[in-house]
DNA sequence: GTTATATTGAGAAAAGAATCACAATCGCTC
DNA sequence: GAGCGATTGTGATTCTTTTCTCAATATAAC
């Protein structure tokens, strides 16, 4: 697989690929074509063929693509086929929620465990992850080689237990919790899923939507009155 | 406030930047020039500038900004100050840790009710919001102005509820069911919040950064064997 | 007051991303 | 097996976003 510097836009695009053909699949489609393709997601033929051009040739003129070829180049892009292992900090609301409902193995990753300071959830195991005592993160670390962690815990301790990680080998962060971890100078990988961001975006289309919508029945007042 | 038309890009930004500023309020910072939030933003100061003169001056020359009266601009810009009315439909685990953890009122959202098929949850208020039968649903949404609906419903529903919700009146969906919902020329305003996708653009970053790696890795072993 | 320093806002330039257009070529039909 | 219709991959073009630059101007010091 080439390696080349690939624009962050189409790294967002392609786990959207992914469940597209993940679907396609399961409703027993076998070809498909950028035009189809880009129909039900809404991005243009070219866009996604030039997306995947960045990745090698997966398609055949005049025929398409093999979805089921291309959904494992994707999965192997992404690196669904080298098992990473995760680990999970601070078994809370949020984190609870994510052991018991995300189905990490679904998506090529494994998590080995979590930890938590509240002595009430260590010793248990939800879906089978035991919950460690905080304590013990730094030797688990070490003994075990572990590509990821999540981090769930309260946003007060949020960036001491980044710390704590990036200092101890984990060189990727998936944040939960509402703090911007990203340094300047941090070689450490940080996706971010920030549920207040999303909602104020949503926020901000929604107030564009309705001053529009003010606007329009505003002209059409003044129409109105003008012919008055 | 202007109400050009704003890159996506932008907007996805502003929430970034209103949790910046609220946290420097909370520190007691009152002024700040561009360069300085950039630092701590990891954005250039002029893309900082450019963003904000997308709304309006809010700087002063020779001076940099109000933490303070930024922070309320901004708010406003996302319609914070609206009193946006919110249902949550689903009361499954994400729908319950929603109610249960997040604040929609800091964020300027009231969530009205929640709405559950399941009897046992039917009833009862997580968090003081009431879940209601679904049954209720259509009548709730004639008596009340419901601006946005958070879908934390099975997947195998997603679809359904979503045309439902759309059909009487909803026109802003807060999505968190891993189901690609946009359709085309659906005037629905939609908000995803996948988990998945993002675990698996994180995925690709560490496989880029152990490509990267051993490539280096490569390197060197064949520069030390010329050495022989 | 006057001057020095800092910093904005905005137009111009550069960089980056999306779209277009078409040669190459594959499968399918006759 | 020849020709047709479909569809890719890619270089060229267009559009968008980011960065650069600098005149304008505010504060702060003296």
């Amino acid at each position: 697989m080439k390696r080349i510097k690939v624009s962050n836009n189409v790294i967002r695009r392609l786990p959207r690929y992914l469940r597209k053909l993940d679907e396609l699949k399961a409703c027993g489609v076998s070809r498909i074509s950028s035009f189809n393709l880009g129909t039900q997601l809404g991005l243009t033929p070219s866009q996604i063929r030039q997306d995947f051009s960045c990745f090698g040739e997966f398609g055949q003129q005049g025929y398409g693509y093999n979805v089921s070829a291309l959904r494992d180049e994707i999965a192997s892009i992404l690196g669904m086929d080298r098992g990473f292992k995760a680990v999970l900090i601070g078994v809370g609301n949020i984190g609870r929620a994510l052991m018991d409902n995300f189905c990490f193995s679904e998506w090529g990753f494994e998590l080995a465990a979590a930890f938590d300071i509240d002595p009430a959830v260590v010793g248990t195991s939800p879906n089978g992850v035991p919950v460690r005592s905080m304590d013990e993160l730094l030797d688990f670390l070490r003994g075990n080689r572990i590509d990821v962690a999540v981090l769930t815990v309260p946003k007060e301790a949020a960036i001491a237990v980044a710390k704590l990680l990036c200092d101890n080998g984990i060189n990727a962060i998936w944040n939960f919790t509402n703090v911007e971890l990203t340094e300047p100078n941090s070689p450490t990988i940080v996706e971010n899923v920030h549920f207040s961001d999303s909602l104020l975006s949503l926020g901000y289309y929604v107030a564009e939507r309705y001053d529009e919508e003010a606007a329009h029945a505003a002209r059409l007042a003044r129409s109105e009155k003008g012919k008055d």
